[in-house]
RNA sequence: GGGCGCAUAGCUCAGUUGGCUAGAGCGCACCCCUGAUAAGGGUGAGGUCCGAGGUUCGAAUCCUCGUGCGCCCA
């Protein structure tokens, strides 16, 4: 079982609690079957949420203070929630090594994630390409987007006409000098430099109209989606047009249109998230000012335009009359050079939602710049993490599909992020020519350093300090370098555990057996690890992947702090205890989402107290059982009943250990709280009392009584260690000392079923004598409705039955199964219906074990008992 | 909008390849016990099997289309 990593923040939630109590009733199951089960708890130490809220907590301040210095800030905020969080999942009974994690941010851990990087460098996964990412101008640094504010803000919004140079769907009327046009619409005048191509849905409907510009007066024939026709022309101040033609967007790939100010011919492509719901249903595309353009742009292989500097002025790569000037000033003048061209159709401002720079509170870009990525088409990794996926075991099975689905439409992974906490990418740049220098042998070395120092001697210390000895740039051969700061995507650390955790330090064994992490994963980790781990072993890192669900409130809705169903884990625990939420966790079917409602934590605790009570009654009947040997008991001294209860003790083993063996906790839980609350608590138990309470002390009946009860709670204990540890605990410390074992319930191995108490006629015969009893316990209620008895043993049950001789030979088990004091049978008739009857007994009471016996009061010495009761006291007094 | 799922009693779960009047435990109601007592026992009432179509002699089960909810994308 290998541990994913819980990201080192805030306190434990249900779905944290949810996960660690399922690892544990895996890891604890797994080592009671026989298995060495070590569990190592992990915590994901960097990223964007720590060093969020320590940019936060310095406020003003953050803008001065050093790298090295927010490193350290970090790290400490991140140690401080490990401990928290670890204390938390010890208080849940959750066993792992807690003294020896591992830590993303230990620099032996960091080491690994540097010797996968240099593998993939290797192995030629890694590049360098353009990514359009979230830009603030003013603080010229690229933001997340967990660091954006969305403000309403006014910009030009424009429609333009592109002219279509070919393409046009078949059937449709070709005018010479009157060429049809593509109709876009957007807010961002200033990112037409880089336009590329022009997107259309490929099902909806799009119509080629003509219309008269009211202010030019020119006839003008253009393309629009069909839906939006009416609303584009009225805004224009349109009165008429004629429709010359329909097609749907598909029918418009490929077609060829002149860029309206640049020589440049572009082409329409499909993308699925073009809407009608504003615009003209055709998105002008720039793939290095949109994440959405991007994604069209590397489908099509789009050039990734972005004539846009730190400043966010335009480059020489743009046009001259442009080149120096802001983005947003550039808005003006390429509004006038599309207007005087004749291709703008409308301009108009619009306010509507606009990302702002969480510090600075400026509007912010999306701007195209270098970043590191892994190809996932290199060397077929796709197919070779496919193959790994089809090879793993999928709990549940539609977790293949899904994992799959994402793979084989993944993109490449962008794995640097422009932040400070985290694991640098360590790439040097030539000073001299600009090339960036990421070798095997370069990452390598600096993981060499980073194990012994820390990444943190990358932020901290001179490049020249640090870099290798005698390095020289591949391109020009000058031997100066900078640090360049970009740091790893963190999915790409825990991503990089098989290395640092299972395949060394650790000692774990690669690959695990299992990873268990909640069904987003499939996105996340299990993604992040398969695709590291076949990129560099061939191989995926688990045998198994089992997931589960999400924590929703009892109506199946997400739990969050404002519905007001959210559960703080925390306070659960201390109102409720460990156990009582382990056992709540184990009774629901994890692979879907699990319903947490305080009201069914309270269920848990009743169903608790029956499991607690039913060991405590054992334990209560076992006092003067300490120091007896089992084994000297003749197992011809059990009774009937007695065998029978071992018989499906033997079943109880058999279901419960196969259901841990599919991780169905549910199961396991279903069956032994079926057991206590109904095979013994309402039926052996209460039929044994009699010999308990009665019977001579040491003597032959009772101490057979009590060989099932030790083996009852033995069992018990046993089976329930994994769900309930700290009460298995407790409860195998007050076991007969006889019953010898290891000093833990947790050093202990499943039991074994007895074949010696399997019987298949036995089974039969108990089916048909408690099917009477049913029958029996319902005459006995109408006579207790109808005052004549308060409990059975007040009773005297009467059988008239067709099957005289199979039945009769049974009355005083009936008797004993019913707690009734005497069950009569007389024959009846061949064929005859049987009748029940049950009266209050005509017998007087005996004062000692309160049935009514015909011989009570026939002994002077002692009026007020029967004749067992009699005997028993005789046989103590002569002792 | 797309991918992957889920839906049987108030709750947690059964319900084989379609085949008895859809089951169990808990909870609930009522009753009993007072030698498991912040316990224990008994009886009983609870179901539009998410909805609508379809296949079939027969559908909780198979098919189609919906609705609701969840995760991941967009």
């Amino acid at each position: 079982m290998h541990d994913g990593p819980p990201y080192a923040n805030g306190e434990i939630h249900m779905g944290t609690l949810l996960n660690k109590v399922l690892k544990d009733m895996v890891a604890r199951s797994l080592s009671m079957a026989g298995f060495d089960s070590p569990y190592v708890p992990g915590w994901d130490c960097h990223g964007l949420p720590i060093e969020h809220k320590v940019m936060k907590d310095l406020g003003a301040k953050g803008a001065t203070t050093s790298h090295s210095q927010i490193r350290r800030l970090c790290q400490a905020e991140a140690l401080k929630w490990v401990d928290i969080q670890r204390e938390q999942f010890v208080r849940l009974g959750v066993m792992g090594d807690w003294e020896h994690p591992y830590l993303t941010l230990d620099p032996r851990y960091e080491a690994g994630i540097m010797d996968v990087l240099a593998q993939l460098v290797e192995g030629g996964y890694v590049t360098r390409q353009l990514k359009p990412i979230h830009w603030c101008m003013s603080d010229r640094t690229a933001l997340a987007e967990a660091e954006l504010e969305y403000k309403e803000s006014t910009t030009p919004s424009i429609y333009v006409n592109f002219r279509l140079k070919s393409g046009l769907p078949t059937g449709w009327p070709v005018v010479d000098g009157s060429p049809f046009h593509v109709m876009i619409w957007t807010t961002t005048p200033w990112t037409l430099p880089a336009n590329v191509a022009v997107a259309v849905h490929p099902e909806i409907v799009y119509c080629g109209i003509e219309y008269v510009d009211p202010e030019t007066q020119r006839t003008t024939r253009t393309i629009v989606a069909a839906d939006l026709v009416k609303g584009v022309l009225e805004k224009g101040g349109v009165g008429d047009h004629v429709e010359l033609g329909r097609c749907r967007g598909r029918e418009l790939e490929h077609a060829v249109y002149e860029h309206p100010f640049l020589e440049r011919e572009c082409p329409i492509v499909l993308a699925n998230y073009v809407s009608v719901e504003d615009g003209t249903g055709l998105v002008h595309t720039a793939p290095g000012h949109g994440s959405e353009d991007f994604q069209t742009g590397r489908t099509y292989r789009l050039p990734v335009l972005s004539p846009v500097d730190e400043g966010g002025r335009f480059t020489s790569e743009a046009p001259d009359w442009l080149q120096g000037l802001g983005v947003f000033p550039g808005n003006k003048p390429i509004i006038e050079r599309l207007r005087s061209s004749g291709h703008l159709y409308r301009e108009a401002p619009l306010t509507h939602s606009y990302p702002h720079c969480w510090r600075c509170k400026k509007p912010v870009i999306f701007r195209a710049t270098e970043q590191w990525f892994i190809q996932v088409d290199h060397t077929d990794l796709r197919q070779r993490t496919l193959e790994a996926i089809s090879q793993a075991r999928w709990i549940p099975e539609w977790g293949q599909s899904r994992i799959e689905a994402m793979v084989s439409s993944r993109p490449d992974w962008c794995i640097s992020r422009q932040r400070a906490w985290g694991v640098p990418i360590p790439a040097l740049k030539c000073v001299g020519c600009g090339e960036q220098v990421l070798t095997a042998a370069t990452v390598r070395h600096f993981r060499d350093l980073f194990r012994r120092e820390g990444a943190d001697a990358w932020f901290s210390r001179p490049v020249a300090e640090i870099m290798p000895q005698g390095l020289s740039c591949p391109r020009c051969g000058a031997g100066d370098f900078q640090k360049e700061g970009d740091i790893l995507d963190v999915w790409f650390e825990s991503g990089s555990s098989h290395r640092g955790v299972l395949a060394s330090e650790f000692n774990l064994g690669y690959p695990a057996f299992m990873y268990l992490e909640g069904s987003d994963q499939h996105r996340g980790w299990f993604q992040s690890s398969i695709l590291t781990a076949v990129a560099t072993t061939g191989r995926a890192p688990f045998e198994t992947v089992l997931t589960h669900g999400f924590v929703v409130d009892d109506q199946g809705r997400k739990m969050s702090k404002s519905l007001g169903n959210y559960i703080p884990a925390e306070t659960a625990t201390a109102k409720y205890g460990a156990e009582v939420l382990r056992l709540y966790v184990a009774s629901m079917d994890y692979a879907d989402d699990v319903g947490m409602s305080e009201r069914g934590i309270k269920e848990a605790s009743e169903s608790y107290r029956k499991i607690r009570n039913t060991l405590r009654y054992l334990l209560g009947n076992l006092e003067d059982y300490q120091g007896f040997d089992p084994s000297t008991v003749d197992p011809g001294s059990l009774h009937e009943i007695d065998r029978h209860a071992l018989g499906r003790l033997n079943a109880l083993i058999r279901g419960v250990r196969a259901a841990y063996e599919q991780f169905e906790f549910y199961r396991v839980f279903q069956q032994i709280y079926h057991f206590c609350a109904v095979e013994l608590s309402s039926f052996y138990l209460d039929v044994l009392k009699d010999r308990l309470y009665a019977e001579s002390p040491a003597g032959p009946e009772r101490q057979a009584a009590q060989f099932v009860l030790a083996k009852l709670h033995e069992v018990l204990t046993l089976l329930l260690a994994p769900i309930l540890p700290h009460t298995a605990e407790e409860s195998w410390d007050y076991r007969p000392r006889s019953e010898g074992g290891a000093p833990s319930v947790h050093l202990e191995l499943f039991p074994e079923p007895d074949p010696a108490w399997d019987d298949p006629d036995r089974v039969a015969r108990w089916a048909s004598l408690l099917e009477v009893r049913d029958r029996i316990l319902v005459e006995l209620e109408s006579l207790r409705k109808a005052k004549q008895i308060g409990s059975a043993q007040e009773a005297r049950v009467s059988i008239i039955a067709p099957d005289f001789d199979r039945l009769a030979a049974r009355t005083d088990l009936l008797a004993e199964v019913c707690n009734v004091s005497e069950v009569v049978v007389q024959a009846g008739a061949e064929g005859s219906e049987q009748v029940i009857t049950a009266e209050r007994s005509p017998h007087a009471k005996c004062e000692r074990c309160w049935n009514h016996r015909p011989d009570v009061g026939r002994f002077s010495a002692h009026p007020s008992l029967c004749g067992r009761c009699l005997r028993v006291l005789e046989g103590a007094s002569a002792r």
